[in-house]
DNA sequence: ACAGGTTATTGATCTGGGTTAAAAACGCTG
DNA sequence: CAGCGTTTTTAACCCAGATCAATAACCTGT
């Protein structure tokens, strides 16, 4: 397994990616800018730095890394996990474009888990310093931190009920309905889509064992919810899947 | 609000309570006034509103109701919790005299949960709308505000890896020493003290059935590392305590 | 202080999903 | 396009903790 920090393995010319800024920004409706002012939009952009893309595999952040700032992700997918004392990693969440990491280091003024990419993606990096003193001069902005903030308690909130009281069948039907959500909302097809993630990584996250995992995969097909092929899932009856789900959305 | 019996429990009388203001506040320190100037302090004590103690069993809030601000607990103790659509109840949180609920209201604007006093307890009310202004004004503060919600998002993922990943026994372990850091940190004893909640609240909270904490009390106690008569806890040896637990502090 | 409800403990049994093992299907890289 | 590590699937067995059942301790109001 590769695992280098971003340093090297840079493929691409940064020239073009450093042109994009906020307002063009394909996705300024699901990221920070969310009813803001073009102008608003305009200064907010000036804060945000713009890296090279990261490969898959590559660390975007390490646990104990100081806090500098937050990342929104621009495209690509990116997972957050967290290592306990006893070496045991939990996934934290998946995030896609549009969401943004690290907010869980604002407390500490330390990264408390890391990020990786499950695919090539592209990061906007915000320093927090800069964000806060926005935030204090642009209320909207300062609202949409708050809004995303929540938003995240929320979903680690849901996780947590998911986790502690449904059965795998009903964690994982949730996984995808989610999933299914929220590529939706980023103009994807809701019906089908590929997973950026590998089947340990779902397994993690749900607290459930690889093999159950893909055991439920072949239950769903069988119930004619789903088809999943490697990595390409289509959904074939989104009703009666969010119904097994216990028709949630979290995020 | 209704007036209710306020004769037993009340050592203080009302009018007292009334003129508690923030800066006289026993646990400002634990609570957003953190690193905040006299003035500042003053200038935040305006808009927090103090209501009547909230009875054991009241809720402070339930799921559904408009957001309007956040709660502050003073005094006692609250335990908030979300209800899926098929009806299982999931304990998100205990509270504790300096920690704040309600900012999983701020993305959706509805309180997705609810909070319940798990005994009398003296809570105030910070409309949201005027602290997000008087953030925008006080650096300190809205920084502050970050760090409280960054905090509870540390919280949940740290539940999170202790519901998908540790055993029953280390689970309760964990729950013992972070209630216990949090008393300490309050200025009682962290050797000593009284469980706010119920058996059944534990369990639940920790994804165990009532059962097993029983089990699990009678083990810790067997093996000498606690004594838990009713709802008195003693910790006898921390050091091993911890170290079952994974030497967590979470929170 | 006692009746009736709630909360806690203890014991016996059951089961969902973990664990182990091994084969099958990928997907690199040279 | 062959060889090899990795990921995924399938199958057999097992166990931590749930569930069921019954008792005991406890409030709380009258």
């Amino acid at each position: 397994m590769l695992s280098q920090t971003v340093s090297s393995n840079m493929l691409k010319p940064a020239n073009a990616k450093h042109t994009i800024r906020c307002q063009d920004c394909r996705i300024k409706q699901l990221c920070l800018p969310v009813m803001l002012a073009e102008s608003e939009i305009a200064h907010l952009d000036t804060i945000v730095h713009r890296g090279r893309p990261v490969n898959k595999g590559q660390h975007l952040i390490q646990a104990g890394d100081e806090f500098s700032g937050v990342f929104a992700v621009r495209s690509g997918s990116i997972k957050t996990y967290t290592v306990s004392i006893d070496g045991l990693e939990q996934i934290t969440g998946f995030y896609l474009p549009g969401e943004i990491i690290g907010f869980d280091a604002i407390s500490s003024g330390v990264y408390p888990g890391f990020a990786k990419a499950l695919e090539t993606s592209a990061v906007c990096e915000i320093p927090f310093s800069r964000l806060e003193q926005l935030a204090a001069e642009i209320p909207g902005l300062q609202h949409q931190i708050f809004r995303t903030m929540s938003q995240e308690i929320v979903k680690d909130q849901d996780l947590m009920l998911q986790l502690n009281k449904k059965s795998a069948e009903q964690r994982f039907g949730s996984f995808l309905v989610n999933l299914s959500f929220r590529f939706g909302r980023r103009g994807l097809s809701s019906q089908r889509f590929r997973l950026p993630m590998a089947r340990s990584d779902i397994s993690n996250y749900l607290g459930l064992a690889v093999e159950t995992i893909s055991r439920l995969i072949a239950q769903l097909q069988d119930e004619g919810l789903v088809s999943i092929q490697k990595r390409e899932v289509e959904i074939l009856d989104m009703h009666n899947l969010s119904k097994l789900a216990g028709t949630n959305c979290h995020n």
